[in-house]
DNA sequence: TACTTGATTAACAATATTGTTAACAAAATT
DNA sequence: AATTTTGTTAACAATATTGTTAATCAAGTA
């Protein structure tokens, strides 16, 4: 009966230990973080973290799994409802990506990285983006293909238009240091600027969907 | 006289380390590069690499400062004359801009990685960054004031513009590994690809500025 | 109670990584 | 030619980092 107090301090230690990971390497990256750091940032002996999770590369195949659920769960939920509008599905794209990346703003950064530095120890994620951002893709260029036979805006690639969006979206967050020094002021309250941001890349895409008025 | 020659292989051993060095940092960052990777790639023992450079961080720093260098040449050379239209002088900050990715792709996820990583480490190119962003957005924004005064394009901030452009340049060559699996064929070939987003980026960001057709 | 199991600790082992040194070689300068 | 400076090497030192192990503890179970 007792076997839930038992197992709460289990997982306990356990989740301590992913936490202080997930920070470690969120801001440090794998070739930078220590797992002694990690073990002391979550209050336990370094050996413990090896008891339970073996070595750093398993721990931080566990992290990186986590997130790749998390981002995929976010993200790839849109697009779906066909009969919604092309420009309420732009603007349900936009907020949800922003949300989440206001939500996390160290993710794409730390994906980026990772990947680049070595793809085999992100392949997960890599995977993951190959399975959906087609899907996405393609139920996106179903409704521009039927929103420009009507007049409505004009032929566009989806492809090209996704990669305008995550543009857009996400290098703002992701180089915050840098935007932070060069532009001061405009990112001075993060939610603001998020909600901002909401708002001028809506207006950015749709004027880039709008039919030329040259008749 | 014969000076020259020493003089030659002196520097040759010095820049083969350089590169070597370049390639290793750029690639896998301040805390996954190796002194001893960086050493054999440059076909030398690694106590040179100490006797030239003294120490890793100060190895890093010379290769910082020499990117910081070339970074700041490249970009921050436009908008000065006041008497260029706004539309070339945005077609010419997104090609110079471009232009400079295409030849160092890796370049501005490394910079923005490392700031992140340690502040005071990459403190050299935050610098140059708060020094030269302001003055090229203050030319640019008296720019748009101007057109926007003469009917010719809406009121924007200058902050935001850069920060549109800068997200809609650099971004998909950061992010290459996760666009390529994600938009296949559109990323196939580099040069076409580069020359697409010129055309794409100008184009957005021109029908962004457009007044908005009401009257 | 004796036994088993999982969690924990402290000390240690193994290795990787950076950095140093002493001896030597080659060239330039006096 | 003697001396000084600079470059080079190989071996080593120092430290950081990951990973292991044997002993201990706590809780439940036969």
């Amino acid at each position: 009966m007792n076997k839930d107090n038992n197992n709460h301090e289990l997982q306990d230690t356990e989740h301590k230990i992913l936490e202080a990971a997930e920070k470690e390497f969120l801001s440090k990256g794998f070739a930078g973080a220590r797992t002694t750091t990690i073990a002391e940032a979550a209050g336990v002996t370094h050996a413990m973290l090896h008891y339970y999770f073996r070595t750093k590369a398993k721990l931080f195949d566990r992290v990186l799994t986590e997130k790749t659920k998390l981002l995929k769960e976010a993200i790839f939920k849109s697009t779906d409802d066909a009969d919604v509008s092309l420009e309420e599905t732009i603007r349900s794209i936009i907020d949800r990506h922003l949300d989440f990346i206001g939500a996390n703003p160290e993710l794409p950064r730390f994906m980026i990285e990772e990947i680049y530095n070595d793809q085999e120890r992100a392949h997960i994620f890599l995977e993951q983006i190959g399975i959906y951002a087609p899907l996405m893709i393609g139920a996106l260029q179903m409704k521009i293909d039927k929103a420009a036979s009507e007049g409505k805006c004009r032929q566009v690639d989806a492809r090209t238009l996704m990669l305008d969006i995550a543009s857009l979206n996400i290098f703002s967050f992701m180089a915050a240091p840098v935007v932070n020094v060069a532009l001061e002021d405009l990112t001075a309250d993060p939610d603001k600027f998020l909600a901002m941001r909401k708002k001028e890349n809506y207006d950015t895409i749709i004027r880039k969907l709008m039919p030329t008025p040259k008749d």
